[in-house]
DNA sequence: CCGATATATCGATATTTTTCGATATATCGA
DNA sequence: TCGATATATCGAAAAATATCGATATATCGG
């Protein structure tokens, strides 16, 4: 047993739970579901389908950006999203990891 | 662009999401962190390590025995606790499919 | 430069989650 | 059976998060 509770979240823990946090919404998760393959949208056509305000939406994907699950690019009034799959699969290989030798 | 917005969440995403959102929480990652490969905990001896009430603790291990993360078994007055780990291998596996073949 | 458009940010409110102490339930040992 | 112990549940308060509409910022076209 680990007794020391209050010791500093490992770094890449750190990284898996901006992850976790971003993806356990529900909201979210319905975001993440409008991307198809490869797909990059704007905020504004993820609003469009969506059932929430714009800044509702703009909010949402800051987080998910944040969290590296999303990419964003500004090109001339818009910013566009894509799904960064690299990250999530680095971060979902981290976690695998962590499970297959410390727990 | 997958328009369909409000529809039903895929039941894979389902416990996948459950997951996410017990993992998501740093008490419940401390949590997690206390247990050694292999070992079963109590209520008890991880409310003593951690710096919540007793209550506390075991709300935030509801939340992680729903999620799948933990297993648990009553032997005589204690609740005994574990990690789960081919339940946790399981998710991560779907969450990385679902990476590489439609994101 | 000016008006229109896309997005982000702000401020207030609503909702959800966390937290604790008190109480309820189950089990053990005397 | 009675008292002690372990855990779960309940109810209320505190903290965090989500939500919206209004406003600010940036960019484009004319």
């Amino acid at each position: 047993m680990n007794k020391n509770y209050s010791r500093a979240i490992p770094e890449d823990w750190r990284s898996m739970a901006a992850v976790f946090v971003a993806l356990g919404d529900e909201h979210r998760q319905r975001i993440l579901l409008t991307f198809e393959p490869g797909e990059r949208l704007n905020v504004g056509q993820i609003a469009e389908v969506s059932t929430l305000a714009r800044s509702t939406v703009s909010h949402h994907l800051k987080i998910l950006r944040q969290a590296g699950v999303l990419g964003s690019e500004k090109i001339g009034k818009e910013v566009y999203f894509w799904v960064d799959k690299a990250w999530l699969k680095t971060v979902f290989a981290n976690v695998a990891g962590y499970i297959e030798h410390s727990a």
